[in-house]
DNA sequence: GGGCTAATTGAAAAACGTTTTCAGTTGGGA
DNA sequence: TCCCAACTGAAAACGTTTTTCAATTAGCCC
C-alpha cells in the first residue's frame, strides 16, 4: 500500500521530536528548523535547498547543521536518500521499514510504496550468476498525478 | 540471462571503437587507454581509478579527459553510473540494452542481468499512487562467488 | 605521403559539495 | 539556577568535477 510521505506519522514534527529525544539527541532550534521543512515537504531536497528553507525558520540555521541533522535522521530512517540520474544528492522524507520512492520526474515529488515483490526475481537472478544477494535498491521514476494534468 | 560484461560484445575494445567512430567520435590514444581499462574490469571503478589504469597504457592520459570518455561512453551505453551506499561515483562496463547490474558488497565486482520483471509491480503501485511510471532503476546487492569462498 | 582543420588534449584554475576544526553557545537534567 | 556534554556556526580544509585556454593530434582531402 503506497502512503503520501508528508502524511505519514513518521515525518510528523512531533514524533519526529519525540524520535529524536529517545535517541539522546538534543532538540535544538536549528535541529526543529530542519526537522520542519523536512516534515513539510513532498519533494525530495537537497542539503542546500533543506538549508534555503530552514533559515526561513530559523535564520541562523548552518549549513554544516543541515548535513549533521540529516545524517541523524537518516540513522532514525527518517530521511532516505534519494538517487537520480543526475546525481544523489537529495533527501526525501520517509516513514519506518523497508520503503522505496517514486519521484517525479517533473516536479521532483515523492511518494513511497511497500509493494515489492522481488523474490522470485532474485532466486533466479542467484542461480544465474552465483552471487548471494542480500539487499536491493529499486526507485521509480514517472509523472505524478498533479502533473499529469 | 546474465552475463558476465567484461565478456559480453560490447565491452570488447573492437566494437567500442567502432561505435566511438560511426557517432563521429575521434579515436585518440587516452580514449583508447580508458576504453580498454573499461574492457578489462569486472568491477565498478571511480572516475580517479580508472585514470589511475589507464596511465599504464598511456602515462599522459590527463583525468579531465577520463571524464570526457566517461561522458562520451555513458552516451554510447558502453559504461552505467552504479550507485552505492557511499555515493554514486562509479563506472561499471555495461551491454546493450535494458539491464541491471548486482555489485559485489566485498570487491565491489559487477555483473549484468536483464531478467527484470516489474510490471506486475508497477502495475500496482500506478493503482495505488496515482502516478504514470515511465522508468525504473534497480540495483541487487550480494557476495560474489568469488568473495563467498 | 603531406598538409589542413576541427576535434581533442592536459595543466591550471575555478567551482562545487561535503567534512573537519575549534572556540563559543545552549538544551535540559540535577 | 547551575553545570556540562552536546551542539552550534564560521572558517578552513578537502576531494571531486567542470571550465578555460593554448597546444596537440586524428583523420579527411589532395
Amino acid at each position: 500500500m503506497a502512503s503520501q510521505s508528508a502524511s505519514s506519522p513518521d515525518s510528523n514534527p512531533d514524533s519526529l521530536s519525540t524520535q529524536l529525544a529517545a535517541r539522546g539527541y538534543k532538540l535544538t532550534r536549528p535541529r526543529r528548523a530542519v526537522l520542519r521543512v523536512v516534515a513539510e515537504t513532498r519533494e525530495s531536497l537537497s542539503p542546500s535547498e533543506i538549508h534555503a528553507r530552514a533559515k526561513k525558520f530559523y535564520p541562523q540555521t548552518g549549513l554544516v547543521t543541515v548535513y549533521r541533522t540529516l545524517e541523524v535522521l537518516a540513522e532514525c530512517g527518517a530521511v532516505r536518500k534519494v538517487h537520480q540520474a543526475d546525481g544523489c544528492h537529495s533527501y526525501a522524507p520517509a516513514s519506518e521499514g523497508h520503503a522505496h520512492h517514486i519521484i517525479c520526474e517533473n516536479c521532483h515529488s515523492v511518494v513511497e510504496f511497500e509493494d515489492c515483490d522481488l523474490a522470485e526475481m532474485v532466486k533466479t537472478v542467484q542461480r544465474h550468476t552465483g552471487y548471494k544477494i542480500e539487499g536491493h535498491w529499486l526507485e521509480l521514476f514517472g509523472v505524478c498525478p498533479n502533473c499529469r494534468r
